[in-house]
DNA sequence: TTATTATATTGCAATATTACGATAAATAAT
DNA sequence: ATTATTTATCGTAATATTGCAATATAATAA
């Protein structure tokens, strides 16, 4: 197969499931540790920070985009790129949610 | 190619993608929000509680496993698996100080 | 207009993931 | 010993992901 059965999830488990996933790669996580350390936004010094290609550090932030992690605007010839908070504060709410339940039942398990 | 360019990146950079990577699809999503669920550790009923095959469940369960996000203890012919804190406590770590950044940061950008 | 610069898209090869049927392995019950 | 139960593994098909070279696109600069 290849492809999720997402039909037999939850809009909230497919809705965390995506977000994670766009973090599950080391480039996209690196993309938005470098976009938290530099004040201003950034555009295509990703690509010299990052030693991947051009072509690759661009889909890896199309698919940070589309998970609404980031988002960009366009200035000049470059692109400006920025993290997005929605999604993020999405995934903190469910993480955090989590890790309550977690606490509660500390020790009830192997 | 297919495959990560893991040296590219720093250890913990590719130790929280490892997590998120993991956490990247619903059916784990689902697990994980199951594990929360019921008090007593569960074994096979996951794959009662979950549509899909009972081997795409032992999969999604080592790949869990391997993670770190969960652990597993034999308790006669079925296996016993609960929530292994370790890992989700990282990516909580990382993830809180990811949205401190964030705050510091609010409206420097586009 | 013609470069130049910055980013996206296309096309492709290598590899990984997802899912499941069939089967194995390991323990418990009869 | 035989049978049932539970989970893991193997093999395989369908699809997705990763990465890059080549090329396209779009805006600015000369």
């Amino acid at each position: 197969m290849g492809a999720s059965k997402t039909e037999n999830f939850t809009a909230k488990q497919n809705q965390i499931a995506v977000i994670a996933k766009a973090m599950g790669h080391p480039a996209r996580i690196a993309i938005i540790d470098y976009l938290l350390k530099v004040d201003t936004c950034i555009c295509g010094d990703i690509v010299n920070e990052i030693k991947l290609a051009q072509p690759t550090i661009s889909q890896h932030l199309k698919e940070l985009k589309n998970a609404g992690i980031i988002k960009g605007n366009i200035s000049g010839t470059a692109i400006c790129y920025c993290i997005d908070e929605k999604a993020l504060q999405t995934f903190q709410k469910y993480f955090n949610n989590l890790e309550t339940k977690l606490e509660k039942k500390k020790l009830n398990c192997c």
